[in-house]
DNA sequence: ATGAAAGCGCTAACAG
DNA sequence: CTGTTAGCGCTTTCAT
């Protein structure tokens, strides 16, 4: 354990202000705290002291009598490549980063590299050192985040992730995006342009996302009384697109739309669509998922759903810290799509 | 100022350690930080309390009393998107996470996204929120950064940034690869493979990093008695890389080999190779750089130089924890690159 | 409306 | 080697 304390030149104490406002340590900690029993002068004095000594209270003082750290943890049980690789993520993170600039709080992130040992994290968030946890990954929050849950405030982001708890109560607190929602959307635009032979590529069927999606998708179609047999199942890669969009143009040559469950996906699809001579959007149409990357790179702008990512992270920000002030908020949020015209579809 | 303290339920304290074990606190204290003088006996008996009590001090009122918060902040000026779209990053991150891991430090994300004030995170940084800062950006370390240096200990990460202070001393501490020497290293290689028209593929004139890395080439070109005069300039893309190759074959039509300065960059000028009918790595060799994804996604892996990007992690959060311990690490780091043998060269 | 006093949990002299 | 005594900088009753 290395104490290493820079001696830090004069940080002014709140002593100091008091001092030079001419009143009680009591009374600047009232001003700084808001409180409402202070006089207008005595207010604006110890203001003038605060600015004048470029005051900036001490959080573990502070922390220490209010017994909270006002610091809360980042949690990222993901490889640190996919993390920072996904723009998904860098969305959210935007977001929590953005609600938290407007609080007390600071984030602490945890790299919790999946692989190594996951007990220090586990010590780190239950041995006081934050008020509350935030835990973004792909992967579903195994026992390791049931856990802490009964010991720390803690809200999920990004998809679905394990279902409710031992006890059988709804577990937890989450923010997702309604990815059923959003597949209705797509495939609505698609119907509403008049399209009938829609088909689907699906994500990997044991992901509640593409699962999600897969259903919006026939819900749509339902709706319409429009067949749902056209389905071809890939796993969110680009090839996987490419791959699926053959077998559904030798299984059904009528089709006419195609709503993708990812851009990435939907790429592969147009790929393939070009190849066989068919005109995107005239013979057919592509709706994508995601607005992607993908979604603007290729030499057709794709028509897609759209996520709130950012605002997932800004709710789920604000969810925690509703929950550390002792409020109740939802348990989980689900947030809207988007659906994005581009020449696609 | 909202202070959400949830109550939280017994933690454990110091003192209901001591209690247990039958000593003073001032002893626990010692056994916590691993004082010498403490007999073999106390000594157990206190780690038994503190196990059966499952106690872990308490953060703040330690960083009251040490003055020192035992945090560090990770201060990210760099719009989200493309932090944490670069793997490079990614690797850095991962990096310092791990050397901290191992230290009593934990990190404060800072996300000082560049177009919003940056007052709100200087007054953080000055604050006294944190010991110190860690400060990963592709972009040269303006005034800002150049300011919080005098008052909190900084070492930078990332390409070369600021050159010296206005006093005119070697600003602050960074640490980075020494890309001149990877240059050399990949040329080297060129060179030893019997190839002769070497020529190479430069990044954009006014960074650094393509500054050194052509100035590489151009050490082992002279070193060997060979002709420096190939030499084509590209901006890092791809599609540069594919047109600078254009130049250099239309230039120079006995070239033997590229080095070229990104990954990138020699992916497009492979396409270009391929598209000119020369055989790679026969006809014409190519060393990339950066040993990035296009490294390995082409139809041709690329022989690339790569950099120890998660040990400059390591060496950064090394540096600023020695600093913080007193010490005097040295101001720069240049860590060593190393060349990946694939198909290309 | 304000001040005095107590104490958050821990470390650090200073005695013994 | 171990206990005692003071605080670190702040908030918070409790008086006034």
């Amino acid at each position: 354990m290395t104490h290493g304390a820079v001696a830090v030149p004069g940080r002014p104490t709140l002593e100091e202000v008091a001092r030079l406002a001419g009143v009680s340590r009591a009374t600047v900690s009232r001003v700084i705290n808001a409180s409402p029993k202070v006089s207008p002068e005595v207010q604006t004095a110890v203001e003038a002291a605060i600015a004048e000594l470029n005051y900036v209270p001490n959080r573990a003082a502070r922390s220490l009598v209010a017994r909270a750290t006002m610091s809360i943890a980042l949690v990222v049980p993901e490889d640190a490549h996919r993390f920072f690789g996904d723009p998904y993520f860098a969305d959210i993170v935007q977001g929590i980063s953005d609600r938290l600039d407007a609080s007390d709080y600071v984030l602490n992130l945890q790299l919790a590299h999946p692989s190594s040992p996951t007990e220090k994290t586990r010590r780190y968030l239950l041995g006081g050192n934050v008020d509350g946890a935030l835990v973004v990954s792909h992967h579903s929050g195994d026992h390791f985040l049931a856990s802490i849950g009964e010991a720390l405030p803690v809200v999920f982001g990004g998809r679905p992730m394990h279902a409710r708890g031992a006890s059988g109560r709804p577990t937890d607190y989450y923010v997702d995006v309604d990815n059923r929602l959003g597949a209705v959307q797509g495939t609505r635009y698609l119907i509403d342009s008049g399209r009938r032979a829609i088909g689907t590529i699906t994500g990997p069927q044991d992901m509640p996302a593409a699962l999600d999606r897969a259903a919006g998708w026939r819900d749509a179609l339902h709706e319409a009384g429009l067949s749902d047999e056209r389905v071809a199942h890939g796993d969110f890669t680009e090839e996987s697109g490419a791959r699926a969009a053959t077998e559904l143009l030798d299984r059904h040559p009528d089709l006419d739309a195609i709503f993708v469950a990812s851009d990435a996906m939907a790429s592969g699809a147009l790929s393939t669509l070009a190849d066989r001579g068919h005109n995107v959007p005239r013979d057919v149409a592509v709706v994508g998922y995601d607005n992607s990357r993908y979604a603007t790179r290729g030499p057709i702008p794709l028509t897609t759903v759209a996520q709130p990512t950012k605002e997932m992270g800004i709710v789920m920000a604000d969810t925690l810290l509703r929950l550390l002030a002792g409020e109740k908020p939802k348990r989980v949020s689900l947030l809207p799509t988007e659906l994005i015209r581009r020449a696609s579809a």
